[in-house]
DNA sequence: TTTTATCCTATTTATTTAATAGGATTTAAC
DNA sequence: GTTAAATCCTATTAAATAAATAGGATAAAA
């Protein structure tokens, strides 16, 4: 249901959720340990940058940071960077019956945004701690 | 955000939906009505049918009709029907990111599942009748 | 038995997504 | 300043999915 861009953009992000303040991390660097295309995940990077999701330093010693704690990061702002088809425009004119499904699906939409307003990467960071949480148990 | 078979199968219900009790239609009928490609709007039918949503007569003067009332039928039964991508797999194996990320991304998915069975037909019918109230106003 | 409609399978075309490539630009470090 | 390390930009290719078309098999009413 998500593109790839968006699976790979959250990994993205929950690596750097766990820098030090005021530290930065290379995209080649993080592709290399979650074993991506470093091409493709540097696009991704820099559209999340235009979004204003992460803040970066260019030039030698440069990187990536998240521009905002956690809990002020929404799925919805990252889905809509990443996600094409999410803002893609649905018509609500012509035909009568195309009219009333137009306006139908706009608001089904509306109601999916505002769920996805809802849940930020605090919640995507709970769910890792959880992982390693099991890790830990088998230790 | 949604593809044309969903648009295109939600004007097809929305166009059984004006039918008297026991009758049924053609998809050659409405596709007409509606300016669709006869051939895939037949595949959408065929889609609808298997999922239970519409009922089918074969044979001369056959057609389809809505399988059950407007409120029963949900638009989860619908998109889950005509968009694929709605099922696809999320992994939640391999690397640690990649873990709680499918987890993360699942329980939108869930959440995202919750919303669609809570829309019926019923209020795309609203929508519609609307529209027509609109168009009234004017004559 | 003919006609009308659904149903099935396959193919083609168009669009979108994913991935790759090469180099331009910026800036810290030396 | 020069070099090295990083982002950034543009273009292209490859793969996957969505949309549309085509032809005929099957079913059942007329």
């Amino acid at each position: 249901m998500f593109p790839k861009k968006v699976h790979y953009g959250l990994r993205f992000l929950l690596t750097l959720s766990g820098l030090a303040e005021g530290t930065h991390l290379g995209v080649a660097e993080i592709a290399e340990r979650e074993q991506l295309s470093v091409k493709f995940l540097e696009a991704i990077a820099v559209t999340l940058r235009k979004e204003g999701i992460v803040d970066v330093r260019r030039g030698a010693g440069g990187g990536y940071s998240l521009a905002r704690p956690l809990k002020e990061i929404t799925l919805y702002q990252i889905v809509l960077a990443l996600d094409e088809k999410l803002d893609k425009e649905i018509s609500t004119e012509g035909h009568n019956t195309e009219k009333a499904v137009g306006r139908f699906l706009v608001s089904v939409r509306n109601d999916y945004g505002r769920l996805l307003r809802r849940v930020t990467l605090e919640k995507l960071k709970n769910y890792y701690a959880e992982e390693n949480e099991r890790i830990m148990y088998y230790i």
